[in-house]
DNA sequence: CATCTATATTGACAGACATCTATATTCGTA
DNA sequence: TACGAATATAGATGTCTGTCAATATAGATG
């Protein structure tokens, strides 16, 4: 989570920044955003032109980020947003947006 | 600007996270943001332990993605934070943190 | 249990990035 | 105009990242 003190979220920010700054990451978020269900890893595969190996690597990277959570079944493994996440960046980004000493 | 068409705002959106994802940048946000005057790059550069060149190379990353922006003053430069860019960056990143076909 | 399918891990390699030193540019000032 | 200070550019170099092929792991099923 990114609320945290100040150290741990700079790193945490800056480690979200990261994993979205790829155009296949933030692609990826876009897809599975974009689908009202948790959306497979094989899904997700078909529609980029990419090795299942990389398409594993980046999804455990958005994993590691926390922007995205797995579930497995069987030998599926879904993938949903983890909103809270996301929200937590937006805000911290957003801040910067404000002029200096507002909160809100 | 990044509420644009669709490619040209997943770019933008992608080069806004990418320029976000260094510590060192992220920090010279915190610093610019922190600051109620635009800042100098002679301030910024002694904030710092890395060399003039890396310090300007940084600041171009950041100028380019739009995130902040220059005003030469003789020959010094002041950066300021770039607020439109910042909030819709947050703003796209809210979005994939609401459930889908949420507007707001 | 043997085998197939879905996903993850490993190792190798090319391209991108951060950093430095050296140098160029631009502007103010004597 | 010549010099000094602030910033930018260029070139070199080590490190990180994305990608693939090969392989391992885990679960389903015959």
């Amino acid at each position: 989570m990114i609320n945290t003190p100040d150290v741990a979220q700079h790193d945490a920010l800056v480690a979200c920044c990261k994993a979205l700054a790829s155009p296949i990451r933030m692609s990826m978020v876009r897809l599975i955003h974009a689908s009202n269900e948790p959306l497979c890893a094989c899904d997700i595969e078909q529609s980029f032109d990419l090795s299942q190996p990389t398409i594993s690597h980046h999804l455990r990277i958005l994993r590691d980020a926390g922007i995205i959570a797995a579930t497995a079944r069987g030998t599926n493994v879904y993938f949903h947003i983890e909103r809270a996440q996301l929200m937590a960046l937006a805000c911290c980004i957003e801040q910067f947006a404000q002029p200096n000493g507002v909160s809100a």
